[in-house]
DNA sequence: CGCCTTCGTAACAGCATGTAACAGGAGCCC
DNA sequence: GGGCTCCTGTTACATGCTGTTACGAAGGCG
């Protein structure tokens, strides 16, 4: 996970200092704005991965600057209004604002809400369409959806067993997206229904299979890494994928 | 077998996020839309291989919707609804919606209807899933965000844990802003809400971690205390950051 | 200087993970 | 059928990570 970067619109100096303050030391990179010169500047300046904009920006409606920004911009907007009426709400979400905060809020609340959005957003993926087989390319490695093969970054190539093949397809559908061994293994049907009980199985099988995926897919030491760990949850795709004309 | 593309529709935030993460996480790639305009713009950009459309989209109907789209598209359409009155399910069919499911469903009763529901037709897609790398240069040291890896000024790499790669995050993105234990305990997610009572934990969790940190990143006397500690408060850190292009 | 609080850190215990070894089963060839 | 090979889940053990505890050092204050 990167840190994320936030920009911060509110005119009131008082409550953009302490979302700022607040923010920042939750652990996120905040840069604060005032009006809608400020936050072009800082869009134009760098990476943004997600807005707090006040609904009420003196003069300005941050309802429409929403829209505007949505117009130009493809990332999250969390608006922040002390209007809260449901009507109002609905004006922040057709604009296509990805949550909607009323003030006075709780922060606990508010921190939720943002690393939410920021989960969301992190699930979508930039897409280039073209048209293909169906060829993955992920780290330098090569899968060959057709035949089942893969191939390495030195083009060697890599026999994969049916449980491997299984493991790999949904990691690659699921590049940066953290998976837990219960969902790798609904996705395999593993431990298929026990009746009743989540018999849990012996557990271990998900870790013994990604072992062995790495064992074959992970010897080159110049990509390390590629199927990260996360301790106490699951398993990462920890690179980008690319799909390949055929 | 590729990897389907399936479009969710449902205006409630929370059914349409907990639909998308469930057949994300089971191997699918999912687009979320909530509105008539959102189902457009998706048909629009790329293949999409099915539609899971609710049946009550705010004012709209889903029914109609799901005729409109009948008229205009072939992909097959599942109906979800909390109605599953005889009549309901019938009028879901007479508009050419390949299934019909009622709310509260079996998540594996749904995964089955899907997977049959596409055993039909189907394209093939190309997409690249991308991901921005983030590199941080503090104090003659490089952390590499993409890779997890920190580097010391003399060149030496060095491995942190998870809970130190997720300390020096924080502080990377708070530089020369004080944070107490709470603050950074918040911000890696530790001792979570133990119900009512700040239990407050034993507390010393923090200063083991940063202890562990500087162990490894601050064994050069040339640049010391880039951690300062603030007696009675938390910590700091005492050096600037700069972001690098990957 | 004496007392109390806060901090640094070594040692420890619990637990999650990596992995080698094993055993049962499916497919295959003779 | 008998023997072989590969696949796959289980088990057992080693390793590394993480929070807790304990104790001594350092800081603060009268």
């Amino acid at each position: 996970m990167t840190i994320a970067r936030l920009l911060v619109v509110d005119d009131d100096t008082d409550m953009r200092d302490m979302l700022t303050d607040f923010l920042r030391r939750s652990g996120f990179f905040v840069l604060p704005a005032a009006t809608r010169s400020e936050i072009r500047a800082h869009l134009t300046a760098g990476r943004i991965d997600l807005i707090l904009l006040d609904v009420m920006l003196g003069d300005e409606s941050g309802v429409e600057i929403c829209a505007e920004l949505r117009r130009e911009h493809e990332m999250p907007i969390i608006l922040v209004s002390a209007l809260s009426a449901d009507h109002q709400r609905m004006a922040g979400y057709e604009v296509g604002a990805d949550d909607y905060i009323a003030k006075p809020f709780n922060p606990r609340l508010l921190l939720a809400r943002v690393r939410a959005v920021l989960g969301r957003a992190r699930r979508t993926p930039s897409l280039v369409y073209r048209r293909s087989t169906e060829r993955y390319r992920f780290g330098g490695w090569l899968y060959d959806g057709k035949r089942d093969e893969v191939t390495s970054p030195a083009g060697f190539q890599v026999t994969l067993s049916r449980r491997e093949t299984q493991l790999l397809k949904v990691l690659l559908a699921n590049p940066h997206i953290p998976l837990t061994r219960e969902e790798i293994a609904a996705s395999l049907d593993m431990h298929a229904e026990d009746g009743a009980e989540e018999a849990e199985t012996s557990g271990r099988a998900i870790d013994v299979l990604v072992g062995r995926l790495r064992s074959k897919i992970e010897r080159d030491p110049k990509v390390p890494d590629l199927l990260k760990t996360l301790r106490g949850t699951g398993y990462v795709l920890a690179t980008d994928v690319t799909a390949e004309e055929a």
